[in-house]
DNA sequence: CTTTAAACGAGACGGTACGTCGGGTCTTACA
DNA sequence: TGTAAGACCCGACGTACCGTCTCGTTTAAAG
């Protein structure tokens, strides 16, 4: 019997220790933040040599972006009208943002962006948040809610709610953390009227 | 006779140095970003001493806070109508968020956020955005454009602008930077309709 | 199976490096003095990273004192008779504080006295030098050349030589220097002729 | 009208700076040792300006030489016999060595030698404990206790002195602090015992 | 069962930047 | 012109971390 790609020679990697480094990793990005977020600290907490880490990594900068894509799950969202969906993708970024890991996305995201060129840049990162609002629209394309011809509305009216919630978890953090459940759906209902309005318009 | 503080004794700040390093500041992040951004290579570019830096900034990130305030310049907007000042805002930022200065505000801006705590963060760099939005809004109300019970909106849909733009230079840079003058007003006025918009709903 | 203590984890440390800092050390003592005695230079000329030699010692001072340590070697001596050792002794000290590595050796031993306590202080620089003396005094009193009473004269004697020696090092080093072998040689017998005069007095 | 020297134009030196700073620099030595002792300590201590010390001396290192010079006292000995003045020079010494003043005048004189030329070296710290020796001679030469000829032993038999104090002060040191008046007396009868023996060899 | 080969932990390696401190010079206002 | 104060440029200090390397050990497949 044939196996297309045998495993190769030697000590297979130990799985379990992606996930003790991908932890150790936040965890320590977490505790000190960007400055105090060093490899040294990362294998010592994960129990690990730092050559298990650059045997998989490159350096810290792609070791974080990985971690962060390990970690920032994308809810399964599909409640059959486009009001709907938008409700639950926003109150599902309300709490995102407010993670240890969604926050660090942002940061990596911004600090990604090449000022001076328009070389492309490592996409990761948003690349699942991409693909949820896409499905979102293709699911409102066929059951009609939306006309092909306003996908550039579409783009623009996601990038402004992206914003909003963005905005408001930088400058009001601790009133949005404060919030119970009811209290932020009604916060998402709010925002997606506005939404819905400019899509309708 | 009267002198309100006299000099301090001793050979008196060298006040040329101050604009010379915080040039140097700027440049250094600009030139090898935020990784590379190194005091000793401030002090070398600024021509100056390293002890000169430490005697004004008590670290390399309160320089960087404080050159990207001293370096970026709001405007002076009184159009005369909401939407006049709205659009000369969204085209200045259009271009804001493109240049060194600006983009470096952001990340510090992110970064400043903590995750943990809802400990008082330093505002200097956001203060003179909140500012010109502030007397934006003020005028509007004085010559009665805008309802004082539409502050909440207000504050929503800056927040969408704000959102919409940062999107835009952080996804959509290098189609940014190609813009002529013609286009970005044109940008402008199309994300300023769908501010009218919800601003008079 | 005995493995008396084996060798712990990790990259195990490059002997040679040892060697290239000890003599890059003395080198740099040696050209630019106690004053231009640098880390940063030592670490230069030896083509090693700072925290090599920070992993083997803990302040510069340290370095120095195991370097002179490493480097001076006391000769072997047993000529057989008290007269001949002592002769040989001198013979050596009258080169030895003329070299860089003697003459340094001489300077951490003034500088290491504590002038306001009687804390005892690292003896490692003039341990060898004790232990030349005692061996020469021990075989003098095993061929019965001398009394065990008179180790008080013994100690005071070998006192005025190595105060001697070193006197002429410090006012007169420019004619030590052009010695010859045969001069040096005479040199040694008439202060040797001196000590025994005061042995066996 | 002539004035033979007018004071020159400007504020007068204070005088009583001089002394503030030379008391400072040793105190600051003596307090912090060879590394500790640093010119912003001293001015700090001596409430003085850096520049005023500079105006005085070239650099921190003429400044102890010449502070040593300034403050270490030699006594005037004439008791009228060979063996007198040596047991007096020896008594001074003794306690000489074992003063603040009198190790830093040591150690300034080690560092003070150079390795490698044999270029002309500051003598000032030597020069008064010469000048004493000299004067002994003198007076036993012109007593007729000693031979013109004797020179030569003379000179090594007083380096032998020296060499013997200086060793004893810096092996010995915490024995030498306890000793009495009597015994350091006694101390110093037995070191010219043996001088006296090798002058009238 | 032995060999081979890679992954593992540990930690040393050469570098570089940190923030501090001291040296010797310079520039002020005052005496 | 001297003085006290203190800023100036420079460069060393000792620490921390980067990304690489070199060990001896462990694991599992191949021979």
């Amino acid at each position: 019997m044939d196996r297309p790609e045998s495993r190769p020679a030697g000590r297979p990697r130990d799985a379990d220790a992606d996930d003790r480094i991908i932890d150790a990793a936040l965890a320590e990005y977490a505790a000190h933040g960007h400055a105090g977020y060093s490899l040294n600290g990362v294998a010592r907490r994960a129990g690990v040599g730092k050559s298990s880490i650059y045997l998989r990594w490159a350096d810290k900068e792609s070791l974080l972006v990985d971690a962060v894509h390990a970690r920032a799950e994308a809810p399964w969202i599909d409640t059959g009208s486009l009001r709907g969906d938008l409700e639950a993708v926003v109150t599902w970024l309300l709490r995102h943002f407010l993670t240890e890991v969604g926050w660090v996305a942002v940061r990596i995201a911004i600090d990604g962006v090449q000022t001076d060129t328009s070389a492309p840049r490592p996409e990761k990162v948003g690349a699942q948040h991409a693909q949820v609002i896409h499905d979102v629209w293709e699911r409102a394309l066929s059951r009609g809610e939306v006309d092909p011809g306003d996908a550039g509305t579409w783009l623009r009216v996601t990038r402004m709610m992206y914003g909003d919630l963005l905005m408001n978890a930088m400058l009001d953090r601790a009133r949005l953390r404060g919030l119970d459940d009811d209290e932020r759906a009604r916060e998402a209902r709010d925002l997606v009227d506005l939404m819905m309005l400019l899509l309708q318009r």
